[in-house]
DNA sequence: TCTATATTTAACTATTTGGTTATTTAACCA
DNA sequence: TGGTTAAATAACCAAATAGTTAAATATAGA
């Protein structure tokens, strides 16, 4: 049930509150009520976004009398930069886009025998009943 | 109901499978049985994570007889990767370290009215029952 | 020791998610 | 036509999520 490293940290940053708790810690270490106070919530919900956070490495919480100072820990975001370099060429560079043309198109033609790999237009749709 | 499109993209990325899919659209469009295949989980099953990586916009498919072929939408990611710039100084430099420690302190001091940013040790805590 | 404050935990609820099997749709081919 | 293949949809289910209020815990301070 506990999910991968990297399913963690992004099913943490899958939400806008715990994002902006995030934005929040990136200027610096926060009680939790001063965490919560921009939010129209409980303070237990603020708890369980925190523990999530957590669970992810995203964050760290100490302890200073009875509060619990929260600070981001940004080495965690790191590996969701890594998992994203694998991609990131095929986004940077129209010189990669031909490169995955040419792929696409081996693949197709593999796959059909040699069919055209024309995309559909309206006049290959016959007989398209209802 | 709908999710922001920044929420959607990091929830349809915290899941292996979904992952997975992402990282063989990126050698080139696919048939959604030839994307099944690796899968120990029924063809629905895929096509349901096929929809959500749809809905977050990171891929896209197209028709091609009675084949559904799937292509990858790298710009999808672009967000993602902009939503990281902020965080990027914290891990990348050392100097940046160095900042954010200031920013603690002064949050720490102007919180606490001077008190010493002292981190706990075990001679603090005193009477810890249970 | 009593009280106030900060925070977490417990217990509950509604919604979403990720899977299943069975059915339907869409296109090809003979 | 009718049959086959590719894929999506429907209906269902169990588990996880995101919130709530109420109670418990930990610490500071009078």
């Amino acid at each position: 049930m506990p999910l991968d490293p990297l399913s963690a940290k992004f099913a943490a940053l899958a939400d806008p509150t715990r994002r902006a708790i995030l934005a929040r810690l990136a200027l610096g270490e926060t009680s939790v009520s001063k965490l919560a106070e921009p939010f129209d919530m409980s303070m237990p919900a603020v708890s369980k976004h925190l523990k999530v956070l957590e669970r992810a490495g995203l964050i760290a919480r100490g302890r200073e009398a009875q509060w619990r100072p929260c600070r981001i820990e940004p080495e965690a975001l790191k590996g969701v930069d890594d998992w994203l370099e694998r991609y990131r060429k095929l986004w940077s560079e129209r010189l990669d886009r031909l490169e995955v043309y040419l792929h696409e198109l081996q693949a197709r033609e593999s796959k059909a025998g040699g069919k055209p790999p024309k995309p559909r237009s309206e006049e290959h749709k016959r007989d398209r009943r209802k």
